[in-house]
DNA sequence: TTAATAAAAGATAAATTTGTCCTTTATTAA
DNA sequence: TTAATAAAGGACAAATTTATCTTTTATTAA
């Protein structure tokens, strides 16, 4: 699999939250949860650390909830290596510790353009853009 | 990452079996897994995996162990269906169920080409090919 | 100021992946 | 035919990922 789990999550949510934000209201994890079909808490865990990482925003209490300041700004790119890491654009594809630009694996070459067009999709593609689309009921969260 | 821990494991091991079947040696797993880094016992399942569904052979005894009928005919893909499935392939970047090239998830046309490319990069690369570029010391397999 | 609310945090558990060890089975060479 | 060899198979364990539940902390509205 491309992105694990947590990170489908994590991208998946930020667009609810940030299509909520459009409607300049904030969204509760329980309705996060449910809007996307994932599991509560253990979405909660992955949103709070992408708040802690200012990906996201939120605050506690009464109408409290998730939020994004501008859905513009953020692109898909920010939250894979937020949750995941790099290992996705950098890693060696046949898990070689030496596999570098300067000694390639055989298939180095090969993944390199994969690679690069990965990074140009994700990061090209702002939660901004994919709220829109959802906006438009062209596709669901779950 | 892209492809399981399993599957690098596969590949690496694949090769080097391939690349002892050049030589007219059948590979041990002690000295594959010596040869490749890996954890042996692991790797012992994964080989009787890949030799169950006949993409390597193995003998049984003194003189036994692995080795590759043609590696001409074997195929990184194969050997990457075979231990991860086709996931990679065809399942939704973003975890959705629903998504199809008739019902597709915002990311679904920007992946495509991507998908494409890794089945033709990993469809073309033979075996083979990995062997005559480890037998010509371009890179190691740990 | 208090009660209600909702995220944050902590502890625990299930599921999956990765890794280890021991026993069994098949094969070979002597 | 026997002893040695090496894969096959089974049971188990560690590590990681995914998931659940409870308590704490911050915030808000009344």
């Amino acid at each position: 699999m491309i992105l694990s789990k947590s990170c489908e999550y994590a991208i998946r949510a930020a667009v609810y939250i940030a299509y909520k934000s459009h409607k300049n209201e904030k969204a509760g994890i329980a309705e996060i949860a449910d809007a996307i079909g994932s599991p509560m808490h253990f979405t909660a865990k992955i949103l709070q650390d992408l708040s802690r990482r200012r990906l996201l925003s939120s605050v506690k209490g009464p109408h409290g909830g998730f939020y994004v300041e501008d859905d513009r700004s953020l692109y898909l790119l920010d939250i894979i290596r937020a949750v995941d890491g790099n290992d996705l654009f950098s890693a060696c594809v046949l898990g070689l510790k030496q596999c570098s630009d300067a000694q390639p694996c055989p298939l180095h070459e090969q993944m390199l353009p994969i690679r690069n067009q990965l990074l140009i999709e994700f990061g090209k593609k702002s939660v901004n853009e994919l709220v829109r689309d959802f906006e438009q009921k062209k596709y669901f969260l779950k």
